[in-house]
DNA sequence: CAGAATCCAGCCGGATACTG
DNA sequence: CAGTATCCGGCTGGATTCTG
């Protein structure tokens, strides 16, 4: 790792980062991993997403070398996505962060309660 | 690892991602990581950021438990953040992410460059 | 010095309607 | 089936002003 332009990677990072926390991506790969599928049974399986969130993010996803689209030319259209092999290698630093997240979650959650009752508590006194 | 909420899970990984993507917070920890800053020295050294999101972010920080907030009242007061342990830990797997970003940054911009080409391409010949 | 409050522009994300 | 186009509310993030 050269230190040359921390600048510019801290912003690749933060840019990935918030393509990676994009609200509906870890759906998405997580729904993707085991087995390519099509747009529908994609929504379907997600479940809350609106179609135009999904081609978006599948449309981010694919420009990101992250996701591949296939169309096969039949009536009606058929749409396959799937990972690359580069969304799969995200996948494992993303998984790592994600086992973290599970693992710490409860100590985050105490973290926000402690926080949050502080400031309730000896501050706002008036008010209330 | 259960697996008996798994959308739970995503949820929580997936806003975990969001605030790590938050923007500053990247930089903001690798400035605190060092050592212990203060408010405007901190704001110096990032620079770009205003101080309604300097302030914002290290809020959102403190609250979920990864940098500690120490008011010694002198006049001017004095505030110094810091990483917890539970921020050291968290830039653990961030790393992680990071560097798989920094190692496969122009595999990236590859998909995006042959992305871009075949958009503006083949299909919108009409136009322009 | 260390913030809080206010105002405001721009983007994000959802609902709906329409197309090939 | 697989999208695109449009409208619109809400949140994000920045500039400015004010406070202790």
């Amino acid at each position: 790792m050269e230190e040359g332009h921390p600048q510019e990677t801290c912003l690749r990072i933060s840019q990935l980062l918030s393509r990676v926390g994009d609200k509906w991506v870890i759906l998405v790969i997580r729904a993707l991993q085991p087995e390519a599928k099509r747009f529908n049974a994609l929504k379907r399986e997600i479940g809350d997403i609106s179609q135009k969130m999904l081609s978006a993010t599948l449309r981010n996803l694919e420009r990101d070398g992250f996701v591949r689209r296939t169309v096969t030319p039949v009536t009606p259209p058929m749409v396959e996505y799937a990972l690359t092999d580069l969304g799969r290698e995200l996948l494992c630093p993303v998984q790592a962060l994600a086992d973290w997240t599970a693992s710490n979650a409860d100590r985050i959650e105490a973290a926000r309660a402690a926080y949050d009752s502080r400031g309730e508590d000896g501050a706002a006194a008036t008010a209330a």
